[in-house]
DNA sequence: TTGAGTTGGTTCATTATTTGAACCGATGGT
DNA sequence: ACCATCGGTTCAAATAATGAACCAACTCAA
């Protein structure tokens, strides 16, 4: 392994539980003695990527992220970062993948992708907005949204759009924990009839959910081995959305290590 | 030089202009050997700080830093605390007001906030560098800033942005004397043309200026009236965001209580 | 078509940097 | 007063970085 490569390993080792590290601390983590860490600190430093608190005592992350995440964005803006996720997510699953941006108390679908895999396949519409409790997309963000937003959005009347739409906010209430125990959200006809889909929440800075990935297959279709692997690959690809758009999940979010262990 | 700071310093060459960098332009900007930069942009690139473009060709900045960015703002909430102020100062003055952090030896503009009051109005790009010895950001934090620090910045070469800006070495340590007294910077048409601005630095813990916060207008509306108002309101601001952050001014900033006393 | 000048990428002997055990003085808790 | 741990430093030994020369592929002009 290199030395930039160990240096910049010494970056991974922030988070939000731990913002603050001392050079003891850091050479435990990273497994490197601590006169390295302290010279590699030392440059982190000097480059801005990290800075001193106090006197000495503690390292965190420095000033330039502001200005390179800038750039970043620039270069690369959030649809084709979600354009490249949904891609990958549809080839892995050979199904219509799907995202949806939630503007205000309106969740709306801005981009998806289709395989070509099958002959018959879910369409979207550009611009199509979802009901929060009638789309697997809408349980996923509801399931982490705050206690008031939940409460207003299930005290305002709920429409069904087919006959299999969940309209009993007692009963959505139930579905709202398993979905949150699980992380992902599964809905079978629920908007569109013959239509089964599994979204998992994408979480901003704050931990809060601003939107949803998804994969949606026709019923007949959807096999207890096709389920698995999307709500493998739907999980996997929320968890890596959230974290290339510098979100975060909350301390309760389930971590897709062991997806063997997620019940339906 | 390390290793480690000669990889960071390639990530300094990306810019808003120039996004996309080749291997061989890397070489050259950096002066260092192809086959070293090859070594350093691949590290960088499993790491996620950089990424390639189609098949080779370019290099970009990476997705790491959204996260990064995040998780800096976590641990120092700059961004809220910092837009918070800059947005009362734009009421207060009804033109643009922004903030600039000193990153190194380069001012940065990280932070804006428009008034919708006039149909005109000063506009600033996300991350732009701005000149040291040409704006009255970059004025104010050289008046407060050590003496080597400004010495180095006085050496080197001084572009002219505009026929205004102010490039004669001893004319500029004349000015920096005047800001010093009076605690706020001002810089008529020295960036862009036809932009009246007025700044005022930001202290940390140990009394030294690390940034700005700055009131821009057009010229033509910078009456004596409009005039008072800022410079009272940016010398407010800038004392204000200085204790917010946990900051000191020195011991020879003149206080804001006598704005009357301010000369010009 | 050819050839000169690019490009990104690779090789390997030479060189310079990185490494880490041992060692500081300072700090903090018992 | 003690002991453990802190951040930081030293220097010989070990290791990784370096760069001139070299590809193959591509672009462009003649």
């Amino acid at each position: 392994m290199g030395t930039v490569t160990k240096a910049l390993q010494l970056l991974t080792f922030f988070s939000r539980a731990q913002p603050l590290i001392g050079l003891s601390d850091m050479a435990r983590l990273s497994g490197m003695n601590k006169a390295t860490v302290h010279r590699m600190l030392g440059e982190l430093q000097a480059a801005g990527f990290v800075e001193q608190v106090g006197t000495g005592r503690h390292y965190r992350l420095g000033p330039v992220y502001m200005r390179l995440a800038a750039l970043r964005e620039h270069a690369v803006p959030l649809r084709d970062v979600v354009g490249a996720v949904l891609q990958s997510l549809c080839d892995e699953t050979q199904e219509t993948a799907h995202f949806s941006l939630l503007q205000g108390t309106q969740l709306v679908a801005t981009a998806h992708a289709y395989s070509p895999h099958h002959g018959t396949r879910v369409t979207m519409e550009d611009a199509q907005i979802l009901t929060l409790h009638g789309t697997s997309s809408g349980l996923a963000v509801l399931a982490y949204a705050r206690a008031d937003f939940v409460h207003a959005v299930l005290e305002a009347p709920l429409p069904a759009r087919t006959q299999h739409t969940i309209t009993n906010p007692k009963e959505l209430r139930a579905k709202l924990a398993q979905v949150h125990q699980n992380g992902i959200a599964e809905s079978i006809s629920g908007f569109e009839e013959d239509v089964h889909s599994h979204a998992a929440p994408i979480f901003d800075a704050h931990g809060q959910p601003f939107g949803a990935i998804a994969v949606a297959a026709p019923v007949a279709r959807m096999d207890q081995r096709l389920r698995q692997n999307v709500r493998r690959a739907t999980l996997a690809a929320g968890m890596h959305l959230t974290r290339l758009l510098g979100g975060f999940p909350p301390d309760t979010y389930p971590t897709p290590l062991n997806p063997t262990e997620i019940h339906g």
